[in-house]
DNA sequence: AGCATAGTGTCTTAATGTGTCATAAAGTGT
DNA sequence: ACACTTTATGACACATTAAGACACTATGCT
């Protein structure tokens, strides 16, 4: 089966919640569980499968822990990750994440294989 | 068994779905399956068997998922993309991918060995 | 404890997607 | 050219999904 592909509009809730499109879930109940970890890149989010995130930690781990550049590249990307379970079909993006993605009502998801991006949908069509 | 060959007219109906023909549905049955993902391309949409739109991902694979080039990069292959499975002797293009597509009721889908093309009616016959 | 805020489950409606069938059109063999 | 077979079209009914509303629960704070 493919990963994560195509891109959908949906609407966020007053509460920050958001319906993940069923093509997407279809995905997470066949090669994943309901288990999302979402991290800031830039101006929009990331939302990894648990088992994908895992391999990033992985990789990130590679980095050493006593190196400043190392640990700083480390920190930007654990302090501002969290964890987001599937819930009644939608997740909950924290306040935070919300705040710095800009996300408001429309946002935008975008398939990315083995991930998927969360944008405010003014970014998304300002790209 | 040859690939796709040949140029069909066929009509999109409201829902946008449309019917793929006979030979192209016996190609799928022989070398494939009813798994199809089509990618934007352009102005017009190309359609491939799933077996080889994963030698596309392939190429892909080599990205990192962590540096802002490469992501940029997927995501404009992923995000244009779409899983279509052949049901009933139709696939369904999404809404997203009919509009960068122009397609109307009048539909072109076009051979291409190991994938087709799907073009609206009016931008074939201008090319 | 009581309040405010954030998070969660459930339901209704509207929109979108899907399966089936009847008819029309095209293609095939004699 | 004819009858027969296959394929495409359009219509319709049905199923699924998304949006939003609302009520309930949990949490943290004073």
């Amino acid at each position: 089966m493919n990963g994560f592909l195509g891109t959908y509009s949906v609407n966020m809730d007053e509460k920050g919640r958001l319906n993940v499109p069923s093509k997407f879930k279809a995905i997470l109940e066949k090669s994943y569980d309901s288990n999302l970890v979402v991290a800031v890149m830039d101006n929009f989010l990331i939302a990894f499968p648990q088992k994908e995130w895992q391999i990033n930690e992985e990789k990130l781990s590679s980095l050493s822990g006593l190196e400043r550049e190392d640990r700083q590249k480390m920190r930007e990307f654990y302090s501002r990750a969290s964890e987001c379970e599937l819930k009644s079909g939608k997740i909950l993006v924290p306040q935070f994440q919300r705040e710095i993605a800009g996300l408001n009502k429309e946002v935008v998801l975008v398939g990315m294989s083995k991930s998927f991006e969360i944008w405010a949908g003014d970014r998304w069509n300002k790209l």
